[in-house]
DNA sequence: GAAATTTTTTCAAACGTTTGCATTCAATAT
DNA sequence: ATATTGAATGCAAACGTTTGAAAAAATTTC
């Protein structure tokens, strides 16, 4: 059998010369339907392989069952996470997930949205790029929500739209992260920041900022460096901070990443972890169990934030008249390990 | 503009008094159309966010520029890593890509295969579950073969299927870890294993049995222990080997993941690595360099496979009718860090 | 054996777009 | 004025499926 055409409702109804919408309720199962017609049809059906065509049902029904997401990037433990959760949630209620990266940049981000809607995409989940954010710009926004497709924003968001979002409570993880150092007797926090502007960055700053000064701590400038969320990024940034005439006695990095590569520095200028320095990332990336010392850090609860925007997309699409959006805002939680544990 | 309704084609015809065959060609700037009518409506579009229906366009032309990508989990470097690969080479030639995750599930992996059938995808990359593997049923397979939608296997594979397939060389990746430790020094070198059956559980193990024999060493059943991928898996198995009356002085894990494992329970033995005991993985996930100390890796390059598995599918569909399956595998590449590195 | 009823099947429209062919209308050539 | 051309537009079918309403066929009722 050369099937390469798949089988249709068509070319069943002209094997048994009945009519198209005979075959198509002999397949749905449909009570008006003689059982005989129904028997054989549905055991033709099956021995030639039909399977319906999800496309056409979709410009019939104007449902697509599709969901898009768009994310700066796939490859870091927590986006993984993000979608895991949301795929947990969607894909047993039948979402299919199209998956897309937009590497921080804008112009991919306004093509994926544009193509999503062109899709007839029924929801999407968004993590502005970082060129987006940047640039301020958010047309590419305006007709996703004129086309009034739920639009969920996950951890990076713009604030003046009128969406559901899931977000990490950052600033409290930092805050967090800074008391536990500041109990345990640090007392030159330095922070290894990400981007400006990023919201992230920005909340994880802020809570480190503002627990220093809750303990009557200055806020060193010079003890605030940028990073761009990689291990490369903070080689340079900690070593100017170690070869400072009063350098930090513990280092707080806006991730895992950065307070890894702060690790391999502090290590290689001998210093003891955490007993000279201590050190404390964010994130729970799998890795930072497994460093040398293991590494302190917040949790961040991606699998939860992605089943947590699922939900809140369900609430919208199932939504009562009544809908209003919610904004979620996870906890973050202090994880402790050896390398902020000294006495 | 209450346009919850999407504008059509009609709808701007019903504006401009004239048939949505005009509407039509006028937004494709086909030659035949009034250069004013052309601005005009084309103008008019924009104004309302018209956005052309790809659903009906893929019913009309039986093209859906979706794929399918089908793999055990996600959460795994070297997973993100392939979609990575596969993401970059097809998004910007049009494609959308389709992420499901079987969790490993027989039934699953069937359910995702029929949906993607159903939906029309235009090509199908495929890791099949660990289910599957040891159930042998490949009925699902079938039908996609019989559809004839281009399907490429990655990594885990059925050999009696006429397909593309992108693997990556883990007999001989397994096989040059093995050597290094010999040409280092280790004599008794144990093995976590993965879960029997799983080809590249098979292959890294008859790389590292090949190699043992080559040097004239002994394959000892008990030095040869099953985990599952992960960390926990690599405890118990860890501990058993160390406390044997002539213990391994060396082990090689199936993943990085297992040998961090490993890591652990040698560290809390108090046994120094490399010293007393060597120690190896495989992926060279980013997580491996590091643990401390860093671990000696085989390099598998996801992102490379996953670009691999796209050309094989791009091969397939522009393919000319002397098209011909390929098997494309890439090497694997030892990864010299401090886990092994004695002396 | 015809009317009434029930069961089963078909018709036609719809979803949004494209496209070959036919049609209309105006302009040009004769 | 009429035939010829050319430009611009419209018609209708197609993709595969569903579904309300109509039609046909089979069965029951008296």
């Amino acid at each position: 059998m050369n099937s390469s055409r798949p089988v249709t409702i068509k070319d069943i109804a002209r094997r048994f010369r009945c009519s198209p919408s005979t075959v198509s309720r002999a397949l749905n199962d449909h009570p008006a339907i003689n059982e005989d017609t129904r028997k054989n049809i549905q055991e033709y059906a099956r021995e030639v392989g039909y399977q319906r065509n999800e496309v056409s049902l979709s410009l019939l029904n104007k449902k697509t069952a599709s969901l898009g997401v768009v994310v700066p990037t796939i490859s870091n433990y927590y986006e993984t996470a993000v979608i895991e959760g949301l795929h947990t949630a969607l894909q047993p209620i039948g979402y299919t997930l199209n998956i897309c990266v937009t590497n921080e940049n804008y112009a991919l981000e306004k093509e994926y949205l544009a193509k999503l809607l062109s899709n007839r995409t029924e929801g999407i989940f968004l993590s502005v790029s970082h060129e987006t954010y940047n640039s301020g710009y958010y047309e590419h926004l305006e007709s996703v929500i004129q086309r009034k497709t739920p639009l969920i924003f996950i951890d990076r968001e713009y604030e003046d739209f009128e969406t559901s979002r899931a977000t990490v409570d950052d600033y409290h993880g930092a805050f967090a992260a800074v008391e536990h150092l500041i109990n345990i007797g640090y007392r030159h926090i330095a922070h290894l920041k990400g981007p400006n502007g990023l919201t992230v960055s920005e909340q994880r700053f802020k809570g480190y900022a503002d627990c220093l000064k809750k303990y009557d701590m200055a806020v060193r400038e010079e003890f605030i460096i940028n990073t761009n969320f990689n291990v490369e990024s903070a080689i340079l940034p900690t070593k100017r901070l170690l070869e400072m005439a009063t350098p930090p006695d513990a280092i707080f990095g806006v991730n895992d990443q950065v307070a890894i590569g702060a690790m391999r520095v502090v290590k290689a200028k001998g210093l003891r972890i955490p007993q000279d320095v201590g050190l404390i990332g964010f994130d729970n990336s799998p890795i930072s169990a497994y460093t040398f010392p293991s590494l302190t850090t917040v949790n961040r609860p991606g699998r939860k934030i992605g089943m947590e925007a699922a939900r809140l997309f369900l609430n919208q699409v199932n939504g009562a008249e009544d809908f209003k959006h919610e904004s979620t805002v996870l906890p973050s939680e202090l994880i402790i390990r050896e390398s902020t544990l000294r006495i």
